[in-house]
DNA sequence: AATGAATGAGTGTTCATTCAT
DNA sequence: CATGAATGAACACTCATTCAT
């Protein structure tokens, strides 16, 4: 490929990002069904029909938007797995550090998060679908921990109770301290994040 | 007021429910957004027309519908406030006894809690603060115990969090209980969230 | 059904075809895409959404007032081909007879019928199609009775070809006769035209 | 004019002609209303913004491609006149020599043709307008010859319903013929159309 | 009260044309 | 000359609400 063209291609990609951003900040705020074309093209400094030079539908921004939230949410609980191969329980620190990666998920797509727990269902069925596929599967994942630590001796409980408690302690509560400007400090929000779940899914 | 009078009062009052009751399946199974007049109306055996008899537009029926969660929502802390009168802390099974309520209030509302978790943020910013408003405050609430606990010797803890993973944990799990038809048992359910979140808050 | 059904039912089949004679009008005079809406709607003294209560698509309407011309068409031949199961070549007149048929058929279907010569190949291809489409299964009518001239002793031709002719002639002279207000005389047209036509067919 | 000049004039003519070609091409396909500029750029190997440097609009194309059609049509008649000066009736073969004249035109700009006869007027208005205009003008040159046949002691006949159908047939016929692919062959096509017109026209 | 036809403002998308590079 | 991103007017269709019957 020429370099002219090398740049162009980066030049395309960089408005596509724009016009992403845009779209998010406007979604977030106005909803998906209450943001018109106009306010995403305004937000990002050009006209209507641009947009539909890197995007075919509305919808597709939404899409872009949204995808890729699903290996999000399940890319930290790897890292805890690797304990199980060794027959040991993850150390107290391992499951400080998986709040500490949501923590940070969280605030780095602060926009996206909110979008998806707070609106997505409601923009159309086929959203509200997707969205609780999504969840499902995280817990799906959690569950499979709490069957681990079950066989490593924990409280008795169903499993899938205990997964549905930390999914929505995890969705609701990181939610809530993006939406209330990451207050309390990041520390002390996993410090007892990791305390009350722990103490709830383990005897000791 | 005539006898006449009186009961054409309550045939008005019927009709109305039924509309809302029409109105409530619909939003639960297309959304707000995706809901049409007719849609609503044609489940009621009615005519578009009609509908405007009863309310003045499709925001006031949501309204309705919405209107009353809020106070549902707090209405079964105040039963543990007893206790701290007596300068007790909630016995267990008083713990078993809240939760059991939601699960009752939960399953007798079904589509009224889907809309409102699921769907309500997506709908418009009105609904988005009023939705989040209505989870703050029932927060709050849980709050208010959780300084009471703390009082009495719980394990210490950031109050503001604890609530919130209460609040989350409610709100998440019993949503994801009446969206997969009531299973696990009820009284499977109730006891392993009393434990779970026993545990977590308390010492002992 | 009840008298007033049926009632509300004819005036809804009159408030439809007031829409097609509307769309008719406006289709011949602007074409198809160069017609919006509001032109059809403004003729028919109501608003844009009613149209959408009676016709699902602007393609709808276009399609009810093209639907029928394929049987307009060739129905007049019909008459001729009794002849032919009596072992005889139908006489002068009944030419005559097919002939002022068409004068009539077109004369009553007048905007129809230049709708569907001059304007429908330039809509789309699909348009294209299916006018050609009729136009060869008009020939293909033409063309059996050619056939059967032949045996009866016509002078000997390729009866694709004279069909052709025929259908050319048919389509042609008579789109120009309504364009310019049914002049010649129908009678004299048809006289002209019968004879032109039977002597380019036949030996006598 | 310099060398180098006039060079890059001839190569701007060519480019030109490409873009025309293109045009053609994609009209005939897929029609007017339904090309895009893109369409015939992407078949010129260029770009969309490049056309404009060679016509001011989409429709200037379109003239170009039919401006011309009108001499095209009315040239092949100038021949039959010269045996009127010299009071003589145009021979079989000069007829036939007619039919053949547009044969090999209809052939050679057979997409103009059809775009001509099919689709221009449906495209709009006036082009609508433009398209009878040229076939009218067509048929008062037929209708010239009809007069003079007559004063030659044809057969009598009004020789505007003649020349229409003069018209109509070599329209028709031809249009027919290139649309499948010229079939039946060329001479056998001129044969009949001489011998079916003549025969209509002429007492013998 | 009940009906459903009528209203018309509102919106996503298209596409000829322009223009900066 | 060549490119293709940018522009924005235009249009079919939707749907909450009104209203005549």
């Amino acid at each position: 490929m020429s370099l002219r063209k090398k740049k162009s291609e980066i030049i395309k990609k960089e408005k596509r990002n724009l016009f992403i951003i845009s779209a998010l900040s406007v979604f977030e705020e106005k909803g998906f069904n209450n943001t018109r074309i106009k306010d995403i093209t305004k937000r990002a400094n050009t006209s209507v029909g641009n947009l539909y030079n890197y995007f075919k539908s509305k919808e597709e921004i939404f899409e872009v938007i949204i995808s890729g939230i699903a290996e999000l949410m399940i890319s930290k609980f790897k890292e805890l797995f690797v304990y199980f191969k060794d027959n040991k329980i993850p150390p107290i620190y391992a499951v400080k550090n998986l709040f500490r990666g949501y923590a940070r998920i969280f605030k780095a797509k602060k926009e996206t998060f909110l979008i998806f727990f707070e609106q997505m269902g409601g923009i159309n069925t086929k959203y509200r679908a997707k969205r609780n596929k999504i969840i499902d599967n995280f817990t799906k994942e959690v569950e499979k921990i709490i069957i681990k630590l079950l066989e490593f001796g924990a409280r008795p409980q169903n499993p899938k109770i205990s997964a549905r408690v930390w999914t929505s302690t995890v969705l609701g509560v990181f939610t809530w301290w993006i939406r209330s400007d990451f207050e309390p400090e990041e520390e002390e929000l996993v410090n007892n994040l990791t305390a009350f779940l722990s103490r709830g899914t383990m005897t000791k």
